[in-house]
DNA sequence: TCCATAATTCCATGATTATCAAAATATGGA
DNA sequence: TCCATATTTTGATAATCATGGAATTATGGA
Protein backbone atom coordinates (compact mmCIF):
# COMPACT_ATOMS: atom_id res chain seq x y z
CA UNK A 1 0.00 0.00 0.00
CA UNK A 2 1.44 3.19 -0.87
CA UNK A 3 2.28 6.16 1.34
CA UNK A 4 -0.47 8.64 0.56
CA UNK A 5 -3.20 6.23 0.28
CA UNK A 6 -2.36 4.75 3.64
CA UNK A 7 -2.35 8.03 5.08
CA UNK A 8 -5.79 9.17 3.97
CA UNK A 9 -7.37 5.89 5.20
CA UNK A 10 -5.79 6.22 8.54
CA UNK A 11 -7.82 9.73 8.17
CA UNK A 12 -10.66 7.89 7.86
CA UNK A 13 -9.95 6.21 11.56
CA UNK A 14 -8.73 9.60 12.82
CA UNK A 15 -12.87 10.33 14.41
CA UNK A 16 -14.06 8.67 17.44
CA UNK A 17 -17.37 8.69 15.79
CA UNK A 18 -16.06 6.67 12.92
CA UNK A 19 -13.44 4.51 14.51
CA UNK A 20 -16.47 3.66 16.84
CA UNK A 21 -19.19 2.66 13.56
CA UNK A 22 -16.37 1.25 12.08
CA UNK A 23 -16.27 -1.43 15.32
CA UNK A 24 -19.75 -1.76 14.97
CA UNK A 25 -20.28 -2.68 11.32
CA UNK A 26 -17.27 -5.31 12.29
CA UNK A 27 -19.31 -6.46 14.93
CA UNK A 28 -22.48 -6.95 13.22
CA UNK A 29 -20.91 -8.95 10.48
CA UNK A 30 -21.93 -8.97 7.40
CA UNK A 31 -25.30 -8.22 7.22
CA UNK A 32 -24.22 -4.80 8.33
CA UNK A 33 -26.52 -2.10 9.34
CA UNK A 34 -28.87 0.50 8.17
CA UNK A 35 -27.93 4.43 7.99
CA UNK A 36 -30.81 5.54 10.17
CA UNK A 37 -29.82 2.71 13.06
CA UNK A 38 -26.12 3.47 12.78
CA UNK A 39 -27.35 7.40 13.86
CA UNK A 40 -29.41 6.85 15.72
CA UNK A 41 -27.05 4.34 18.28
CA UNK A 42 -24.74 6.80 18.37
CA UNK A 43 -26.91 9.74 18.76
CA UNK A 44 -25.28 11.39 15.51
CA UNK A 45 -28.20 13.58 13.46
CA UNK A 46 -28.34 12.16 10.15
CA UNK A 47 -26.52 14.09 7.68
CA UNK A 48 -23.33 14.36 9.96
CA UNK A 49 -23.63 10.57 10.21
CA UNK A 50 -23.99 10.58 6.21
CA UNK A 51 -20.95 12.55 6.28
CA UNK A 52 -18.92 10.49 7.99
CA UNK A 53 -19.90 6.87 6.07
CA UNK A 54 -19.37 8.44 3.07
CA UNK A 55 -15.72 9.21 4.18
CA UNK A 56 -15.58 5.22 5.41
CA UNK A 57 -16.44 4.52 1.88
CA UNK A 58 -13.92 6.53 0.56
CA UNK A 59 -11.51 4.97 2.42
CA UNK A 60 -12.64 1.66 1.70
CA UNK A 61 -13.13 0.50 5.14
CA UNK A 62 -17.25 0.35 4.51
CA UNK A 63 -19.56 -0.76 1.72
CA UNK A 64 -22.72 0.06 0.79
CA UNK A 65 -25.96 -0.58 -0.71
CA UNK A 66 -29.87 0.11 -0.89
CA UNK A 67 -32.49 -1.80 0.15
CA UNK A 68 -35.60 -0.86 -0.52
CA UNK A 69 -35.79 2.76 1.51
CA UNK A 70 -32.74 1.91 3.87
CA UNK A 71 -29.07 2.16 2.58
CA UNK A 72 -27.35 -1.07 4.43
CA UNK A 73 -23.56 -0.10 5.43
CA UNK A 74 -21.33 -3.23 6.05
CA UNK A 75 -17.69 -3.51 6.89
CA UNK A 76 -14.93 -4.16 3.81
CA UNK A 77 -12.87 -6.26 5.45
CA UNK A 78 -10.40 -6.48 2.45
CA UNK A 79 -9.54 -2.93 2.68
CA UNK A 80 -9.25 -3.06 6.75
CA UNK A 81 -7.16 -5.92 5.96
CA UNK A 82 -4.94 -4.13 3.82
CA UNK A 83 -4.40 -1.52 6.38
CA UNK A 84 -3.36 -4.06 8.77
CA UNK A 85 -0.83 -5.20 6.47
CA UNK A 86 0.53 -1.92 5.72
CA UNK A 87 1.10 -1.54 9.18
CA UNK A 88 2.38 -5.09 10.26
CA UNK A 89 4.30 -5.36 6.87
CA UNK A 90 5.39 -1.55 6.18
CA UNK A 91 6.65 -0.56 9.43
CA UNK A 92 7.08 -3.64 11.58
CA UNK A 93 9.81 -5.27 9.10
CA UNK A 94 10.61 -8.26 11.01
CA UNK A 95 11.33 -6.18 13.97
CA UNK A 96 10.71 -8.78 16.12
CA UNK A 97 10.14 -6.15 19.50
CA UNK A 98 6.81 -5.29 17.30
CA UNK A 99 6.01 -8.08 15.55
CA UNK A 100 7.00 -10.60 17.61
CA UNK A 101 3.98 -12.35 18.63
CA UNK A 102 2.19 -11.93 15.27
CA UNK A 103 2.74 -14.67 13.05
CA UNK A 104 1.77 -14.77 9.02
CA UNK A 105 0.52 -17.60 8.23
CA UNK A 106 1.53 -19.59 5.08
CA UNK A 107 -1.60 -20.25 3.68
CA UNK A 108 -4.40 -18.11 4.62
CA UNK B 1 -7.23 0.94 24.14
CA UNK B 2 -10.14 3.77 24.45
CA UNK B 3 -11.53 5.01 20.86
CA UNK B 4 -10.78 8.20 21.48
CA UNK B 5 -7.09 7.44 22.18
CA UNK B 6 -6.90 5.26 18.91
CA UNK B 7 -8.48 8.06 16.49
CA UNK B 8 -6.21 10.27 18.13
CA UNK B 9 -3.39 8.04 17.69
CA UNK B 10 -4.78 7.33 13.92
CA UNK B 11 -4.48 11.09 13.27
CA UNK B 12 -0.78 11.14 13.95
CA UNK B 13 -0.45 8.63 10.51
CA UNK B 14 -3.24 10.29 8.78
CA UNK B 15 0.13 12.46 7.16
CA UNK B 16 2.53 11.28 4.21
CA UNK B 17 5.26 12.36 5.88
CA UNK B 18 4.31 11.25 9.50
CA UNK B 19 3.74 8.16 8.02
CA UNK B 20 7.23 8.15 6.02
CA UNK B 21 8.87 9.07 9.24
CA UNK B 22 7.42 6.63 11.02
CA UNK B 23 8.66 4.07 8.61
CA UNK B 24 12.22 5.18 8.74
CA UNK B 25 12.29 4.81 12.20
CA UNK B 26 11.53 1.66 11.95
CA UNK B 27 14.19 0.70 9.38
CA UNK B 28 16.58 2.40 11.49
CA UNK B 29 15.55 0.54 14.61
CA UNK B 30 16.34 1.34 18.50
CA UNK B 31 19.15 3.50 17.35
CA UNK B 32 17.02 6.29 15.78
CA UNK B 33 17.97 8.83 13.58
CA UNK B 34 18.79 12.75 14.49
CA UNK B 35 15.96 15.49 14.24
CA UNK B 36 18.27 17.22 10.57
CA UNK B 37 18.87 13.77 9.17
CA UNK B 38 14.70 13.30 9.10
CA UNK B 39 13.85 16.52 7.95
CA UNK B 40 16.60 16.41 5.21
CA UNK B 41 15.69 13.00 3.92
CA UNK B 42 12.44 14.13 3.46
CA UNK B 43 12.78 17.50 1.91
CA UNK B 44 11.23 19.00 4.98
CA UNK B 45 11.71 22.68 6.13
CA UNK B 46 13.15 22.00 9.84
CA UNK B 47 10.01 23.39 11.51
CA UNK B 48 7.68 21.69 9.89
CA UNK B 49 9.52 18.22 10.52
CA UNK B 50 9.58 19.23 14.02
CA UNK B 51 5.94 19.85 14.19
CA UNK B 52 5.51 16.21 12.67
CA UNK B 53 7.58 14.76 15.11
CA UNK B 54 5.58 16.61 17.78
CA UNK B 55 2.51 14.85 16.74
CA UNK B 56 4.25 11.87 16.25
CA UNK B 57 5.28 11.70 19.99
CA UNK B 58 2.39 12.94 21.34
CA UNK B 59 0.43 10.26 19.98
CA UNK B 60 3.74 7.97 22.02
CA UNK B 61 4.90 6.69 18.57
CA UNK B 62 8.03 8.02 18.81
CA UNK B 63 10.04 9.02 21.63
CA UNK B 64 13.77 11.40 21.69
CA UNK B 65 16.37 11.89 23.35
CA UNK B 66 19.38 14.85 23.37
CA UNK B 67 22.82 13.88 22.52
CA UNK B 68 24.34 16.40 22.27
CA UNK B 69 23.57 19.65 20.06
CA UNK B 70 21.61 16.73 18.37
CA UNK B 71 17.81 15.38 19.35
CA UNK B 72 17.53 11.43 18.59
CA UNK B 73 14.11 10.12 17.64
CA UNK B 74 13.47 6.74 17.75
CA UNK B 75 10.38 4.25 16.41
CA UNK B 76 7.98 3.67 19.57
CA UNK B 77 7.50 -0.05 19.24
CA UNK B 78 5.05 0.20 22.59
CA UNK B 79 2.92 2.14 21.05
CA UNK B 80 2.98 0.80 17.51
CA UNK B 81 1.86 -2.47 19.17
CA UNK B 82 -1.14 -0.74 21.13
CA UNK B 83 -2.62 0.36 17.65
CA UNK B 84 -1.78 -2.93 16.04
CA UNK B 85 -3.49 -4.05 18.84
CA UNK B 86 -6.56 -2.52 18.60
CA UNK B 87 -7.36 -3.08 15.32
CA UNK B 88 -6.72 -6.87 15.38
CA UNK B 89 -8.83 -7.38 18.38
CA UNK B 90 -11.16 -4.15 19.09
CA UNK B 91 -11.82 -4.37 15.36
CA UNK B 92 -11.99 -8.02 14.07
CA UNK B 93 -13.86 -9.85 17.37
CA UNK B 94 -12.58 -13.15 15.92
CA UNK B 95 -14.16 -12.71 12.68
CA UNK B 96 -11.78 -15.15 10.48
CA UNK B 97 -12.35 -12.92 7.21
CA UNK B 98 -10.34 -10.26 8.72
CA UNK B 99 -7.79 -12.23 11.09
CA UNK B 100 -7.42 -15.27 9.45
CA UNK B 101 -3.99 -15.09 8.68
CA UNK B 102 -2.44 -13.61 11.71
CA UNK B 103 -2.36 -16.00 14.84
CA UNK B 104 -1.68 -13.92 18.19
CA UNK B 105 1.14 -16.45 19.82
CA UNK B 106 0.39 -17.75 23.45
CA UNK B 107 3.54 -16.41 24.66
CA UNK B 108 4.86 -13.35 23.45
C1' DT C 1 32.59 35.04 26.45
C1' DC C 2 31.68 34.59 21.60
C1' DC C 3 30.50 31.91 17.74
C1' DA C 4 28.60 28.15 14.98
C1' DT C 5 25.48 24.35 14.88
C1' DA C 6 20.99 21.92 15.94
C1' DA C 7 16.46 22.08 17.04
C1' DT C 8 12.31 24.15 18.60
C1' DT C 9 8.83 27.74 19.33
C1' DC C 10 6.29 31.70 17.63
C1' DC C 11 3.27 33.46 14.50
C1' DA C 12 0.66 34.40 10.43
C1' DT C 13 -1.53 32.26 6.49
C1' DG C 14 -4.10 29.09 3.81
C1' DA C 15 -6.35 24.65 3.60
C1' DT C 16 -9.01 21.07 5.30
C1' DT C 17 -12.46 19.02 8.42
C1' DA C 18 -16.64 18.59 11.45
C1' DT C 19 -21.13 20.00 12.40
C1' DC C 20 -26.01 20.12 11.45
C1' DA C 21 -30.33 22.83 9.82
C1' DA C 22 -32.72 23.12 5.61
C1' DA C 23 -33.56 21.45 1.18
C1' DA C 24 -33.35 17.83 -2.14
C1' DT C 25 -33.53 12.99 -3.65
C1' DA C 26 -35.12 8.12 -3.61
C1' DT C 27 -38.34 4.51 -2.53
C1' DG C 28 -42.66 2.12 -1.58
C1' DG C 29 -47.33 2.18 -0.50
C1' DA C 30 -52.26 4.18 -0.56
C1' DT D 1 -50.45 11.00 -8.07
C1' DC D 2 -49.76 12.08 -3.27
C1' DC D 3 -47.75 11.07 1.03
C1' DA D 4 -44.63 9.25 4.54
C1' DT D 5 -40.14 7.36 5.37
C1' DA D 6 -35.01 6.98 4.70
C1' DT D 7 -31.01 9.06 3.31
C1' DT D 8 -28.07 12.30 1.10
C1' DT D 9 -26.65 16.86 -0.57
C1' DT D 10 -26.23 21.78 0.07
C1' DG D 11 -24.41 25.43 2.35
C1' DA D 12 -22.88 28.15 6.16
C1' DT D 13 -20.00 28.26 10.30
C1' DA D 14 -16.53 27.08 13.56
C1' DA D 15 -12.60 24.55 14.64
C1' DT D 16 -8.50 22.25 13.68
C1' DC D 17 -4.32 21.30 10.93
C1' DA D 18 -0.17 22.13 7.83
C1' DT D 19 3.31 25.17 6.32
C1' DG D 20 7.57 27.70 6.77
C1' DG D 21 10.09 32.31 7.73
C1' DA D 22 11.84 34.67 11.68
C1' DA D 23 13.13 34.55 16.29
C1' DT D 24 14.48 31.80 20.24
C1' DT D 25 16.68 28.19 22.96
C1' DA D 26 20.30 24.68 23.81
C1' DT D 27 24.82 22.77 23.34
C1' DG D 28 29.80 22.43 22.59
C1' DG D 29 34.06 24.30 21.08
C1' DA D 30 37.50 28.22 20.47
Amino acid sequence: MEVNIAAETFAALAQPSRLTVLKELVQAGPAGLRAGVIAERLSVPAPTMSFHLKELSRAGLVQSHREGRSVIYAADYGGLRELIDFLLADCCQGDRRLCGPYVIKESA
